[in-house]
DNA sequence: GACATACAGAAAATGATTGTTATTTGACAT
DNA sequence: ATGTCAAATAACAATCATTTTCTGTATGTC
C-alpha cells in the first residue's frame, strides 16, 4: 500500500474507549468454562477494571495486596494467564522487560512506548492497511501488523530534554501507567 | 496519513543488501575505538559474517564454540554488546523470547515475526509515512515506528495447517534463521 | 454435602542475562 | 624481544521475571 502523509485513519480519539468485561461478567464467563470463581480471582478483575493501562502481573499483585495481604504471586500469574487464555486480555511483550497484560482485545489498536520509564500507551488508529507484496513475503503467511511507536512521554520528555540517545535505567518492575 | 492499498514502497527484493562490516573493517574499528581486538571477537566478528539472519547470544556463542571450545558465553554477550554501541548491530527485542541481534542497521527496515519458530526476517519497505496526530500523540513525542508483522513462515506454514490458534512451544533458544 | 478445583506457601527450577574476580593478553612503548 | 598496564577473558555466582512442583487446606459448584 501507498502511505501519503496525510492523517492515518484514526478512530476515537477523546473519549475513552471501553476496556474490558466488568468482574461480573468474568465471573460468569469463568463458571460457563468450568473454572471456579474465587475472591482472588474477583479481586483480580476489579484491579483490572478501568486500568485502559498495561499492568504488569508484579503491579496486580501490589494492588490486589493492598486489600487481600495473602493473595500470592502466582496467583496472580495463573489468573492473568487464564484471562489470555480466555481472551479477555492480552500479554504483550513490548521490550521493557517484563510481559504486559493489556485489556484491550476487541479494538485492533497499536502501542505508544515511552523509551526511558516503559509506559506504554494504546493508539486507536487504523493501519489495517499496512501489508507486504507476495513477493516480498517469500512465502512468509501475515497474521497481523504491529506497530510499535517508541519515543518519550510528556513527562520524560520535560524531565530529560537532554542527551535523549543513551538510555536510562530501563524501568522499575512495578510500572504500568497507560 | 492515509494508506491506500497498494503496494509499500518496498525497496530491493531479489538482490540481498549488503549485511555488516567484514571482520577486518570490524577488527580496525574496534582498534581505532581504543577496544582491543582478541581471537574471540574475531570469532565472533566471523560469525556475524554473511548472517542475514538475525542471531540470538546463544547462536552466536553455539556457532563459535566449534571452533573455539573456551570462549563463553559472557564473551559474546558483552562483544555483541559492544558491536550495539558501535552501531554495528542492532539489539531487538520482538517477543520471541531472546534478544536477537540484526545487522542490518544502514537500511531502516522492519520485520517478519515467526509466531511457531521465532525465526525475524527483514522486510524492506518504506513506512516511514506513519505517523500519528498531535490529539493522538497527547504530549508523547514519538522517536520512531517499528512495524512488525507476525505470521507463519512457509516452513511452518506448511507444518502446522491446523489450529494455527494456540501457540506452540515458544522456540527453541539456538533458532537464528534470517 | 461431595468432590474437584483453587488456594497459599515455599522452595526450587527455569532461561536469559549480568555481576564478580582473579587471571590472561593485546597494544604500544621500550 | 620485553615490559607495562588497562582491557578482556573464563568461570562462576547472582539476578530477574516467570513457572513448576509440592502438599495439605479451603472453598466454589452442583
Amino acid at each position: 500500500m501507498m502511505c501519503t502523509n496525510e492523517e492515518p485513519q484514526a478512530a476515537n480519539q477523546p473519549e475513552r474507549v471501553p476496556v474490558m468485561k466488568s468482574p461480573e461478567e468474568l465471573t460468569e464467563l469463568f463458571r460457563s468454562m468450568g473454572r471456579k470463581v474465587t475472591p482472588q480471582r474477583q479481586r483480580i478483575f476489579r484491579a483490572l477494571q478501568g486500568e485502559d493501562s498495561h499492568p504488569s502481573a508484579e503491579w496486580v499483585y501490589q494492588v490486589a495486596s493492598t486489600d487481600m495481604e495473602t493473595i500470592s504471586l502466582k496467583t496472580v500469574y495463573q489468573t492473568l494467564h487464564e484471562l489470555a487464555e480466555l481472551g479477555e486480555i492480552q500479554a504483550l511483550d513490548l521490550g521493557t522487560g517484563t510481559t504486559r497484560f493489556d485489556p484491550n482485545v476487541e479494538i485492533s489498536h497499536h502501542h505508544l512506548v515511552c523509551r526511558s520509564c516503559g509506559k506504554v500507551r494504546d493508539l486507536f488508529a487504523d493501519f489495517s492497511g499496512l501489508s507486504i507484496s507476495a513477493s516480498q513475503a517469500e512465502g512468509f503467511v501475515v497474521g497481523k501488523a504491529e506497530v510499535v511507536f517508541r519515543g518519550l512521554c510528556q513527562e520524560c520528555h520535560e524531565k530529560l530534554p537532554t542527551v535523549p540517545g543513551l538510555r536510562p535505567p530501563p524501568n522499575s518492575s512495578i510500572n504500568s501507567q497507560t
